[in-house]
Parts: structure tokens; sequence; C-alpha cells
DNA sequence: CGATACATTGAACAAATTCAAAGCTGGTGG
DNA sequence: CCACCAGCTTTGAATTTGTTCAATGTATCG
């Protein structure tokens, strides 16, 4: 896996320190990542899949505060702060995560200027995307929220299952459900049946 | 005013370089500190006073998308992205700013170590406070997120007009006064009248 | 004493949630 | 190959909750 991708100002010592110091792993839609006050011993870099950050208030519902789409750290600023995760992490999707040991990693950017300039931008640009996340969520108008994913994320809205779209959304399956169907009726969404070829029955009919 | 109060790991030499590159103004109450759009050639850093982020949406709305509290940059992420700022940034009290020219800030950043490491360590706690903001407002349930505001944050909840409070909470006046009402008749909040003491009368009563 | 800005209240309305039930779909075992 | 099950999705009806808009109340300041 080339590390280089995701870390563009290491040169290739570094690099090979990096993993090093890491190893790559593979999860499964609804793996855990990390739980709500686990100690950040390892830090994680999502590089495959979707994941949802997230925490459960006392009544069991749980709100989703964030998702991540890769290359991004996750949780990283508990790793920084040295703090315990004061949120959730759970796939929603499968995909690939590098594992960092975190110690050996705080020591490193400690170290690498680089490396701390890179993490600077990417801080800022986690910030950002914060916001805008933010602001999607706060559309209280379920049909532009919907919309707005759509837009933003044909990709995900094709190959999440609608629960997890609508965890992500922060609204429940059945406005989901009912937001799509009028989303279709305003022909917003055209739905596509999607139509298998047979080739070789194809062949047999025209050789009749 | 003592800047290496809220740059700890300065020395004096780089907090008086600091200084050389900024000013403090006042602003009041509306004022606003960026429009959505502008260039950021000015870095803002509040160290008094209460700050909101907001986006304007199409049909005119201002959604609230963060609070800033002292001390704190404001709109960071755009500095370091050196891209226009996606958000606008009103003054919801009267306070106080630091305003550095960023060329020079940015500058002293890059070449800088240990101010690298503060503002990495100061990105990761806005990333949490972040999360922790997304969490309040997410709150569907308006008596709870009114609670929420106020038992942590007790002094602005006294200082801030109501006005100021709804919109970052993302509600209306209407419905925070409402809240507030059924908070006070469920016990949760106690309504205490003022009691002003004026001295000279209470003296002179008592010399009749 | 207005005037102005802010706060509260009421009634109608809009929109999402909840809960229950029914519909689909893909996979498994007989 | 069919029947059945489990998980996901859709639909309906009742309910809850916040918004909107209009009106009234309240306070402060010249």
């Amino acid at each position: 896996m080339e590390y280089s991708k995701f870390f563009k100002s290491l040169n290739n010592k570094e690099i090979s320190y990096l993993k090093s110091i890491s190893k790559i792993i593979e999860r499964k839609e609804g793996d855990i990542i990390f739980w709500e006050g686990d100690t950040p011993k390892n830090t994680f870099f999502l590089i495959e899949g979707v994941v949802k950050i997230y925490k459960t208030s006392n009544n069991g519902n749980d709100i989703t505060l964030n998702y991540i789409l890769p290359p991004s750290f996750i949780g990283e600023f508990a790793v920084i702060k040295k703090i315990s995760y004061p949120i959730s992490a759970e796939m929603e999707s499968n995909g690939k995560l590098i594992v960092f040991e975190t110690k050996n990693l705080t020591k490193f950017l400690d170290k690498n200027r680089n490396f701390m300039r890179e993490m600077i931008m990417y801080l800022a640009n986690k910030i950002e995307k914060n916001y805008s996340y933010c602001e999607d969520l706060m559309e209280k108008n379920a049909k532009k929220k919907v919309a707005k994913f759509i837009k933003e994320h044909e990709d995900l809205f094709f190959s999440l299952k609608h629960t997890k779209i609508a965890s992500i959304l922060n609204i429940t399956p059945e406005t989901l459900s009912r937001t799509l169907r009028e989303l279709k009726n305003d022909g917003l969404i055209e739905e596509r049946k999607i139509v298998k070829i047979n080739k070789s029955k194809l062949e047999s009919l025209l050789n009749d």
C-alpha cells in the first residue's frame, strides 16, 4: 500500500518508518473502530469505506456528529490532545484502515517539521469539512437535506443502505423513504431499472 | 495586552514580533468580522466577547454553524488553506480582537516549530469543540437543547440577549421563550427577581 | 412621555417522528 | 426448485413539536 499517496510531504525513509509502526486492517459494515471512552493507544487512518462518528445519548439514541470519507484520520483530535475518545466510530460500509501505534506516531509528529505542516493542513481541512457537514445537518427541511446529500455524494447514495444514509443525516428511515418518493414525484430523481442483458439468449433469439 | 497569555510556547522576542504584525481592535454586538467570500488578508483572534459563525442560505435565513468563545482564532482554517472565507462571522456581544496580518502570521507559523506545535494543539481543540457544538445542535428536543446551553454556559445565558441565544441554538426566539417557561414550570430554573438596593433612600428612611 | 427594541403569548399550520403493519428481497435449508 | 426466514424498505395514521404570523406586553432611553 502506497502510504506516500496519503503523506505526500514525507520522503522514503520517513514513509518506511510510518510503515514500521503501523499495519493495514480490513473492517466490515457495522464494525466498531473505537468506543467513546476508549484510550487512543492506536491511531486510525481511513483509506477505504465510510465511517460514522457518533455519540449515544442517555436515552440510547445515537446522534451522528460526522461521517468520514478517506483518506482521513479518525478521532485524531483525541490522539493529539491525549484524552480518551469522547465519541464512537463505526464502519458504515466495508473498508480499510491504517492503524498506527499512537505513541510512536506522536513522537514522529513532534520531531518532523514536514509532517507537522501536513498535519496542520490536514486539521484545517477537517475543520472546514465539519462546518460543511454541520451546515447540511442544520438544514431542517428533509427534502433539501436529502437532495444535498445525493448531489454531493452520489456514490454513497448508491452504495450505502438507506438505514445508513438516514443515520448519517440524522433522520428516520421512514422520513428518508418518504422524501425519496417525493423527489421522484417531483422529477428530481429518476428511477432507473437496471436491465440485465443476457447476451447468449439475445443471440439465440436472433439466430432463430 | 499580554499576548504571552494566549501564545504560551513563544519567547519574548517571538511575542514582540507577533505584536509588531498585529493590533487590537474593539467591536460591538452586531458588528461583522468578515463576510462569506472575503479574502483572509487579516487573521482574527478573539480575546473578549462571543462570535457567531454562520452561513446565509438562499432563502435568506441565517444558519448558525458555531459560536466562538475567547481565546480563539476565528476562521483560521481558511487562513491556513489560503481560501476565501466560506462562512461569515459576527459579534454576538461587545468584544475585543487581535488582528494579524495574515501574510506575516503564516510565514511565522511556517518557520516556528513551537508555534506549529501550539497550532496543532489549538486546531485539535477546535475540532473537539466543534463536535461538542454539533452534538448540542443536533439535539432536536428544544427543552434539552436549551437546558444543555444553560448548564454549560450559565454566564452567556445571563449576558446574551434571548434573540442571540436563540440564534446560536438555531431555534426561534418564540420557542426559546416558551421553553424557558416550561423549564421554570418544571422547577429546573428558578426565577430570581433582582432587587436593586437604593442605598441613599434606605439611609434617608433610617434617618427619618 | 413616546419611541424603539426586545420578549411573550396565542392560534393555526407544517413537518418529522413514532408505532404498527405490510411489502420486498436475498439467502438458506429441506 | 420452492418455502420460509431475516433484514431492510415502504406505507398509513396518529401524534408531537417547532415554526409562523399577528398581537400584546415590557423596558429602557432620550
